[in-house]
DNA sequence: TTTTCACTTTAGAATAATTATAAACTAGAA
DNA sequence: TTCTAGTTTATAATTATTCTAAAGTGAAAA
């Protein structure tokens, strides 16, 4: 993605494009493949690729409102809270977001037909499906 | 569950029956249904029931021992870290946590053949499979 | 039964991730 | 150029969790 449709990337979804912003998105959105961060880990990339420093407020606010736009999407939070399950046998969850409530699911409830291989050099552990709920 | 099964089950897994972690045990293991909570649900609800107040660091240790004696699974940590991806179409992961890392698996390399239906008054928002890595 | 001591519990401090605050700054319309 | 709503920033606050070190306690041994 080239500067230009930064901007109009950032404009399309009414963000102003600030010097932070545009090189936030820069760093996220030129490249070809996939990638994965967290705040932390963003952050320190970006103090180790550019002179100016970018407060790490301004890197959350800044991730929050690239997902609000649809720009990037977030990967698991359950609330941020971590969940423990009476239930030790192998089984999936809905989650309800509204609720912030885990309901379990048997594992014959669920059947996977096809998955992929796990990566080389490593194994499957096991499968966790989350069905996320809405009203 | 009774009383002298969870003193068993402590005993078994090399659990002192301490008061504290007997009266957690009982709470959590003396009923039918699976349950779910977290830390904090579960010292809310001990401190209600409950006449003894016990602190929230016993909980801790407490829910963590019971973990590694495999009576309690614990659903999604992923490090306790907020991931973000800059894929925002719908597909699922390779989840590796020696590495804390994400792996990106195309939606069409998963095929679910079976799920359930959503809980009454509730719809399916989305799907989201977890496989998770070892060595 | 009493003694002993490794295992536990506890209050409170420390840490880590994230959000809130409020003052200074700035893109872009007028 | 001026003006202002939207932004950035340092810092404080918040939340979840872990650490620490002192006091307490099961239960094995005497």
């Amino acid at each position: 993605m080239k500067k230009i449709d930064i901007l109009k990337k950032l404009r399309s979804s009414g963000l102003r494009p600030t010097k932070q912003r545009v090189e936030i998105a820069k760093f996220l959105f030129e490249r070809e493949k996939t990638f994965h961060f967290t705040v932390e880990s963003l952050n320190k990339l970006l103090t180790k690729k550019s002179t100016s420093k970018i407060s790490l407020a301004t890197i959350y606010n800044s991730v929050h409102s690239f997902k609000a736009a649809g720009h990037l999407s977030e990967v698991e939070v359950r609330g941020n809270r971590t969940y423990f399950d009476t239930n030790v046998s192998n089984h999936h969850h809905f989650y309800d977001s509204e609720t912030a409530e885990l309901i379990d699911i048997d594992a014959n409830d669920i059947i996977i037909q096809k998955i992929p291989k796990a990566p080389n050099g490593k194994k499957i552990k096991n499968v966790e499906v989350f069905i996320n709920l809405k009203n």
